[in-house]
DNA sequence: CTCGACGTCCGAAACGTTTTGGATCTTTCG
DNA sequence: CGAAAGATCCAAAACGTTTCGGACGTCGAG
C-alpha cells in the first residue's frame, strides 16, 4: 500500500543499499543514477517511514513535554505559550513535539515520565516548573537522558536549565512598590514545594530587608496559581487588621483574582490597593485595570528550550549550559500612577 | 545499555518468542514461566521499545494534532483547552499525542500533514477549525487516513465530525438581543473562508429575518480572531453613521477587543453598547465587564473528538459517526440587563 | 497400543530503514 | 603492462519487536 525502498528497487534495477544511499545523497552513488533514483521515487510518491528510520538510527527526532495540568481547565494561558515555543522551536530542527499531560505530583506522574523515557519514544525532555526538590530531574539526570529544565532547583545537581531571575524580578517590583510610598505590601506565593516561588520570595525578603522594613509574616500567604486562589487568598489579606496597600502575586492568574476580590469589596484597584501580577500574559494589558507585572518572555524561552534541548541531543556544546534571563517590570494601571 | 527482550531471554533460558508471549500474555505459555519472565523483566527493567512495536504492530498508538497558529502567538486560549482535551482523551486510550504548529493557509502546511500521514507518525489525525472548502480533509479522506473533524465543511464528503450548532448559538444570541429591544445588532464576523464562520452568520441571518428585520451589509464586518481584529472592526462599526446598539462577535478573543474599544469612546459596555461573544474561554467570566456569550465545552469536545478518533483507528463501529452540539447562551454583564 | 488433542515452546521471517564491508569494473600512472 | 586508486554498486546484518508455522512431548480416549 506505501511505497518503501524495495518498491523502488524493483522499479529502477538497483538494489535497496543504492536506492537508500541516493536518496540520502551519498556521495558513492553515480549521478545520473542518484537523479533517476530521486525522480522515480517522487513519481512513486516516496515518503520515507520514520518509525523504521528511528528504529535503525537510534533517533526519534522528537522532543517530549509534559504538562503539568492541574485539573481539568489548564487554566494558565501561560503554558500554550510555551507549548507553541517549543514546537516552533523543535520544528526549526526538523523536531516533532511529543505532548502529555499529567497532574503534577500524581504518583503516576512517575509513569508517564518513565514511557518516554525507556520506551524511547523522544530523544529527549523539556522539563517545565520545577520543584526544589525535582524527582523528574533527579530521575532523566540518573539515567543521563538529554533534558533541558526551565527553572532551577535546590540540590546542586548539574544539569542544563534556562530560568528567569525571578528574585530580582520581584525585587525591583517591591522596590517600585516602596518608592510609590507603600509601606505593607502582601505577597500572594506559589506553593512553596515550587522553585520559582522560593526565587519570588526571596526577592520580596531582600527588597524589604534593603530598605529597612520588617517582614510580617501574615502578609505572606500560599496559593494554588488560579483566579480562585488569587482570589479567595486576596479576601485572607484584606481581612487582616492592618490590611496591606499593595499585593504581589506569584503570576498573573492569581494577580486577575486578586483585583477582583478587591474590586467586590468596593475598592479601586490602582488607587486604594496596588496589585502587580509576574508572567504578562496577553490578557494583562487587557484587563480591567491593566495589570503591572513583571513579564518573562515565555514564547521566546519555550523557543529557547527546545533549541538547547536538540544542540544537547545532537551532542553539540552548549555555549551556555545554564542561562538566567532578567524579566523587565511592565508597568499598568493596576499599580497606580507613580 | 538498555534491556531487550534478547537479554530477558539469555537471562530465562527461553527463546525471544517466548519471553515476547509471555510479557503479552497469551495463553500459550505455561503459567509459571510467564511469572518467572515477568518478574525477571521487572528486575531487569525492561520496558518495551516502543519504536519498535509500532513498526512491527503498524500501530503507533499516536494522534497527531496540528495547531493552526495564528502567528508568534497562540494567542487563542481555546487552543490550549483543546489541545488538553485531545491529549487526555488519548490518554485515555493509551494514546500519545504529536502536536506540531503551522500557520493555517501556509504553503507548507500541505508537508506537515503529508509527513505525518506518509511517515506513519501517527494513526490518524485530529483537524480543528475546518474551512469551508478544506484541503486537508479531502487529502485525508483521499488517502483512507483515519481522521476526525472539529467543524463541517461545504462540500458533501463523507467524514465523521464533531460541531457545535453555531447556527443556532448565534441565532439565539440574536433574539435574546432583540428581546432587549436592540434593532440595529452588528456581527464581526471570522474569516469567511473557515466554516464556523458561515454557521454563525447564517445564525445571524435567520434571526433577523425570523424577526422581521433587514439585513444591513454595512454591520457585517469580517475580523481575524484576535483582540486587535475586534479592536479594529468595533471602532469600523462605531463610525457608522448609524451605530449598532449591540455586537456579536464570532469568538470571545474579538470580543474582548470590541469591549476595549467601546470603552476607550466612552461607552459603557452593557448600558450603552451589548456585546455578545462566542467560546466562553475561561477569562470571559473574569472580563470587565464580564462577557455574555456563547458557550462550547472545549475541553469535553477535545477529548471526544479524539475518543472518537481512537475508535475509528482501532476499526470500532462508532455509534454516532457525525454529532452536533448544542451550545449554550452565557448570559453575564455585557449584553445589559435584561 | 495408537491416534489425536493439547500444552508448551521455538526458529525464522517480517516490519522499513541504514550501515558495514566488501565486490567489481574502470581509470590512472609509474 | 601491472598495480594502485577511484567509481559505483550490493548482500547481509542490524535496530527490537511480533507472528506464523510447526516441533516435541504428554495424556486421555478409543
Amino acid at each position: 500500500m506505501n511505497v518503501t525502498l524495495k518498491d523502488i528497487a524493483r522499479k529502477v534495477g538497483y538494489s535497496v543499499t543504492t536506492v537508500s544511499r541516493a536518496l540520502n545523497d551519498y556521495d558513492d552513488v553515480n549521478e545520473e543514477t542518484k537523479q533517476l533514483i530521486k525522480r522515480v521515487a517522487q513519481e512513486m510518491g516516496y515518503h520515507p517511514h520514520v518509525i523504521a528510520q528511528s528504529l535503525q538510527r537510534r533517533r526519534t527526532n522528537t522532543v517530549g513535554f509534559i504538562v503539568p495540568a492541574t485539573d481539568r481547565y489548564l487554566s494558565d494561558p501561560y503554558f500554550l505559550e510555551l507549548l507553541a515555543g517549543i514546537g516552533d522551536g523543535a520544528a526549526g530542527y526538523d523536531f516533532d513535539l511529543l505532548v502529555s499531560t499529567c497532574k503534577p505530583m500524581d504518583p503516576k506522574e512517575h509513569l508517564v515520565y518513565e514511557r518516554m523515557v525507556k520506551g524511547r519514544r523522544v530523544d529527549g525532555i523539556v522539563v517545565a516548573r520545577t520543584r526544589c526538590d525535582d524527582e523528574r530531574i533527579a530521575y532523566l539526570v540518573s539515567e543521563g537522558f538529554p533534558l533541558i529544565a526551565f527553572g532551577r532547583i535546590t540540590s546542586d545537581l548539574d544539569f542544563p536549565y534556562l530560568d528567569v531571575d525571578g528574585e530580582k524580578g520581584v525585587c525591583e517590583a517591591v522596590e517600585y512598590l516602596i518608592g510609590l510610598g507603600h509601606r505593607r505590601i502582601g505577597f500572594i506565593s506559589p506553593s512553596m514545594y515550587l522553585m520559582f516561588a522560593k526565587h519570588r520570595l526571596d526577592g520580596y525578603r531582600r527588597a524589604l530587608q534593603d530598605n529597612g522594613l520588617e517582614l510580617d509574616l501574615a502578609l505572606v500567604v500560599e496559593g494554588n496559581l488560579t483566579q480562585a486562589g488569587g482570589h479567595q487568598r486576596m479576601e485572607q489579606l484584606l481581612d487582616l487588621e492592618e490590611p496591606p496597600t499593595a499585593v504581589i502575586t506569584g503570576n498573573d492568574l492569581m494577580a486577575f483574582g486578586a483585583m477582583e476580590a478587591a474590586q467586590e469589596r468596593g475598592l479601586v484597584v490602582g488607587r486604594d490597593v496596588a496589585v502587580i501580577g509576574f508572567d504578562d500574559v496577553p490578557l494583562a494589558a487587557h484587563f480591567r485595570p491593566t495589570l503591572t507585572t513583571i513579564r518573562q518572555p515565555i514564547y521566546d524561552i519555550g523557543k529557547m528550550l527546545s533549541q538547547m534541548l536538540i544542540k544537547i541531543i545532537k551532542g553539540e556544546e552548549l555555549a551556555e549550559r545554564q542561562i538566567i534571563l532578567q524579566p523587565e517590570l511592565v508597568i499598568r494601571e493596576s499599580s497606580g500612577v507613580g
